[in-house]
RNA sequence: GUCCCCAUCGUCUAGUGGCCCAGGACGUCGCCCUCUCACGGCGAAAACAGGGGUUCGACUCCCCUUGGGGAUACCA
């Protein structure tokens, strides 16, 4: 069997740290059975859903790598649920309703303060074919419930262990919108026996739909998917994940603040787990040590300063060929001996920037004591430069000057970068050259 | 209101009655490396939410409290 995996987000937001999950669980578990995922746009909600929000979330994943085997959004698919939900009439498990949403919501309020539970009372299952023709002569339109049976529904969940939703504290759900458009319920059903998919990795607000799901899947005549609910990602103040960290957090901010994509993977794809946090340059990497049954029943925290760490983490392994085209874009590839000098001092990828400018110039150089300097700036050896320049030159500004350690080597620093931090200047100096060195040294910007 | 789930170091967690005066990872702190910052190496500190049971013995089982989360839509 053919492990096949789906997203299936609706276009009416942004992707985020919270709702990728579900996309890289299911990702990674694909992948690791090597079966295949499926992206499937649940763009039922015609009210909310954007073909822009949809691009995003194209975008989005592409960028992270998440790339999809097949495609499938449900706005292409009406005909395949309007077949199921024919089949469910004829079955006797789809009724038409015909409360406003007004008369529903004052129902709900009277259950309440009678402290019952708001559960539809299937008021309309009662209708005599002429009361149903009655209210359409009013102009009323039906909704369509499914008849849920009242018992518990169980099944094994890869993160949550035995799940049991009770259906008889739920209300029969609607299907069918009065003006004839599909809820997400019934649709995502199809679609998943239609597809083949034979794992929902999904967020644990969808237990209760499962259950849901599990019924008309039933009701239907197909088998049900294995299910894998992974707990919620809350903030970081350890509560749920507020617009506005929707927001920061949402991936489309992630990549212009300059995070890399395999920081993101990695980091999420080990949170909730006791799996060593670790930076991997790759989804297959990650895939191969990816485990769902890891994941904890708790909430998690996102912190990030996680994300940060694990962002120089990426950055530190990258090799230069990783890298090379990125520099070049930001016009910094000044080859394989720079990136490899300055990349342990980098948090984030733009911060190349900084030490190509150190390399290259113009800075101004910073001279406590010229005529420490132009000593030094005297002991330049000629070129060519490699590695081991630093120490020759540095032994004979020591020979020659007396000064020896943080005396000796910070003032070189100063004057070098014009920082007082930064990689190691042994690596930095042959890319720095003899040109630019002395007349640093000797106090010109350059 | 009702139902469901959760509760171990700062964070993510291991732990399914004695192996735990609780293990790992990240962070923190210290040391080493070192001209600096960073990287890297080594080491240390750091937790069972509270209260009752059950038991010879409870982090582990039960109950309550407290605190969190989720669901309860003609959203997904």
């Amino acid at each position: 069997m053919t492990v096949i995996a789906r997203f299936a987000p609706s276009p009416t937001g942004k992707l985020h740290v919270g709702n990728i999950r579900a996309a890289l669980f299911s990702w990674l578990y694909a992948k690791k059975a090597g079966g295949k995922y499926l992206l499937r746009l649940d763009d039922t909600d015609t009210e909310r859903s954007t073909e822009e929000f949809a691009k995003g979330i194209e975008t989005d994943l592409e960028w992270l790598g998440l790339k999809h085997d097949i495609f499938a959004r449900q706005s292409d698919r009406i005909a395949e649920y309007e077949s199921a939900a024919a089949a469910l009439k004829e079955a006797g498990r789809l009724y038409p309703c015909y409360e406003t949403g007004a008369e529903l919501e004052r129902k709900r309020k009277l259950q309440l303060s009678q402290k019952k539970p708001p559960v539809y009372d299937r008021a309309a299952l009662k209708l005599t074919d002429d009361e149903k023709r009655a209210l359409e002569a009013e102009g009323r339109r039906p909704h369509w419930r499914f008849k849920l049976d009242s018992e518990k529904t169980g099944f094994d969940d890869l993160v949550q262990g035995h799940v049991a939703v009770d259906a008889a504290s739920l209300s029969d759900p609607v299907l069918v919108r009065e003006d004839g458009s599909f809820l997400y319920t019934l649709p995502s059903v199809v679609d998943d026996i239609e597809f083949r998919v034979t794992h929902v990795v999904r967020g644990a607000d969808h237990i209760t739909n499962t259950g849901v799901q599990i019924q008309i899947a039933r009701a239907l005549g197909a088998e049900q998917p294995v299910y894998a609910h992974f707990s919620l990602l809350q903030g970081p103040e350890g509560r749920p994940l507020s617009k506005r960290e929707d927001a920061a957090f949402s991936i489309e901010a992630l990549r212009e603040a300059g995070y890399e994509p395999m920081a993101i993977n990695s980091l999420l794809a080990r949170l909730g787990t006791s799996d060593a946090h670790e930076a991997l340059l790759s989804l297959d990497e990650l895939a191969a040590g990816f485990d769902i049954s890891h994941l904890g029943r708790a909430d998690i925290r996102f912190e990030p300063a996680e994300l940060d760490r694990m962002n120089a983490s990426i950055l530190h392994l990258t090799p230069y060929e990783a890298a090379r085209a990125r520099l070049a874009d930001a016009g910094c590839d000044l080859g394989p001996a720079f990136w490899d000098a300055v990349k342990p001092n980098l948090a984030r990828f733009a911060d190349v920037a900084e030490w190509a400018r150190v390399v290259r110039g113009p800075i101004t150089p910073v001279i406590e004591d010229a005529d420490f300097a132009a000593e030094a700036a005297a002991e330049l050896p000629a070129e060519p430069w490699d590695i081991a320049t630093w120490g020759l030159w540095t032994e004979a500004v020591k020979g020659k000057t007396g000064r020896k350690g943080k005396a000796l080597f910070m003032p070189l620093r100063l004057a070098l970068t014009g920082l007082d931090h930064g990689p190691e200047l042994k690596n930095l100096l042959p890319l720095i050259g003899r040109e630019r060195a002395e007349a640093r040294l000797r106090g010109v910007s350059h």
